[in-house]
DNA sequence: CTGTTAGCGCTTTCAT
DNA sequence: ATGAAAGCGCTAACAG
């Protein structure tokens, strides 16, 4: 038994398929009567549209492509689901494709998605040492498909965002750890040859000069993001040092375990041994070894990307000046039961350290 | 500039569609020259191929549906990004949808799937209380569109599937806990009402008879997967025990982490204060917490279901049987680090423990 | 080897 | 208010 078509449909119902269409769709002119013999015949065929005539005929599919680097990240996956829930409400489907941070990979996904006719593009775009797909995106949002980018602002993007305050994040954790009288601390993020990896870089120094502490070159690991290995060897041979590191600042998204497997196999316990603080969004970290974090509310961040989304697939052909929403993030203390924390190099600095 | 069409590079390669159509597919009989012609033109006008259209024209696209409960879980984004990597090369798309363990959801979503014309579907059923939408996968199964399933072996289900051997898992664990000593021991898993619940707790069952142990019924919780407070409630509970479970035995997916924090927040020290053995994906829990784990090779596991899937797909009408697939678990001892486990309440029994 | 011609299932003017 | 008809972009016989 073949799927009804609307043609079925029109044919049972006595009507034209335009009736049916305008049923369907719940536009133009339909008698009363008409529309209720549709529905009837409808109820009756179990009939159901097909999605990909209909995207082809109007020549826009309900699908959003969403790319990340790999889906595995708590980071990423979180917000997928969360922007999945709530799309979903709209009538979209995600097309889920990993980057796996390359940058030709990022295009030939963008051109393979674009064949789909995506209703719109959500992206964590790559960024790396051989630059980005910027003038891709933006072309792409010039020819009227909305990309929203997240997490990661390229330069001088034109399309809309989500993001982070990257700075004041690595900022207010830097200086946390500073006034909590660590001095010797190592310090890991993306290279500074992007925005993020900038901005956190910069908080690190802004904090650091503030307090007048000079952390030295050995001590600070910019890590390429497309590769894992140089991380570990830098933990490894953090770990093995005759004064090791009393606090380490970790603001490479989604190496947290990374780091803590790294330090855990190296003898060093966190936090007994290492102050450990880090940004990323997993509220299971906190219990085991991190002291702390600096994340946004992934129910907040999501939402805005899911909503900026469907701002712009609603709206029409006319897609306005990009908008950038940035969110900041918030300390997050993980303590729970008393664990004996590294002894600081020096006194704690006057703080606000019992906010709740 | 409007995308090109097959019409358009037929037009400037001076041939039909058809040839343009021939030479896109690499079927039929194209001449060397028209085939030069229609390249070329295809190159000047950067077209490529409107997914879209193809499927509707063959009416089945290359998208294969995946829904699972809830992607988050890191055994199903690991999974996915498996998968996604292999099919990618096959040129296919996921469209990713999470049901949330709703059997009406995952209803929906199944319908909604359909009406893309996926060429298969990826499924991790929900099959709880309220049953599962089994008969209406063996329909779907039964109008050709390959279902495989996986994780979850939904009784008497007429689909393939890829699933890990639950009861063997579970006996195993539950004698190397007993082997180690332990005899106040708690138990927790889905509840024996589906397929993987009453392996487990078989499992359990035999493990404990073959040690001549009784478990008490308050030291066995049998979770409802769809909702969490229980599970808290029950940690909670425990903890606060005069005589707490020295071990405990956790075979809800995906409960790791509230397990441990609700066990950590109720003060008790994992390992040092109580022995947790679990069966999850996640490499990230043996360093923190974790005695050990109980788990399937997640590239194995993931590339059996992509292999079915291809194979399902590009094998044309005719579905074969339904082949299962039972990948068995391997024991993951954890500490890499002396820590103090708890005290057995019995001596150890003579075991193989020397393995790695 | 290549062109012609129907569709695939639905939307959308344009008439009526 | 409703029907007829022309696409949307591509595939797949069927003729040549």
């Amino acid at each position: 038994m073949k799927k009804a078509t609307i043609r079925d449909v029109a044919k049972a119902a006595g009507v034209s398929q335009s009736t049916v269409s305008r049923v369907l769709n719940n536009n133009g002119y339909v008698g009363e009567d008409a529309r209720r013999r549709v529905e009837e015949a409808m109820e009756a065929l179990h009939y159901s549209p097909s999605a990909i005539a209909v995207c082809l005929s109007k020549s826009r599919s309900r699908m959003i492509g969403v790319i990340v680097p790999q889906i595995f990240a708590p980071f990423f996956s979180r917000m997928y689901y969360i922007a999945d829930r709530i799309m979903e409400r709209y009538g979209y489907r995600l097309l889920l494709c990993n980057s796996d941070e390359s940058l030709k990979r990022e295009k030939e996904l963008i051109d393979d998605l674009l064949s789909y006719k995506i209703a719109a593009l959500l992206i964590v775009p790559v960024d790396g040492d051989e630059g980005s797909n910027k003038a891709y995106l933006d072309q792409i949002r010039s020819t009227g498909t909305p990309v929203v980018c997240v997490d990661r602002e390229i330069e001088g993007i034109h399309c809309d965002g989500v993001y982070i305050d990257n700075y004041t994040a690595c900022y207010e954790v830097t200086k946390d750890v500073l006034a909590r009288g660590y001095r010797n601390i190592a310090y890991m993020a993306d290279p500074p040859i992007y925005r993020p990896g900038c901005d956190r870089l910069r908080g690190f120094r802004d904090a650091c000069k503030e307090f007048g502490v000079t952390v030295p070159q050995e001590n600070i690991f910019l890590a390429p993001i497309e590769d894992t290995k140089p991380l570990n060897a830098f933990l490894h041979d953090v770990a093995r040092r005759d004064v090791p590191p009393k606090a380490i600042i970790n603001f490479v998204r989604g190496w947290d375990y990374t780091m803590l497997q790294a330090l855990h196999s190296a003898g060093l316990r966190v936090p007994e041994d290492v102050y450990l603080t880090g940004l990323d969004d997993d509220n299971t970290l906190p219990n085991f070894g991190y002291s702390m974090q600096y994340l946004p509310s992934m129910i907040d961040f999501s939402e805005a990307a899911a909503k900026l989304l469907i701002e712009r697939v609603e709206a029409g052909n006319a897609l306005p000046e990009p908008e950038r929403r940035i969110f900041t993030t918030h300390m997050k203390p993980i303590f729970e039961r008393k664990v004996t924390l590294p002894k600081p190099d020096a006194a704690p600095t006057e703080t606000d350290e019992k906010e709740k």
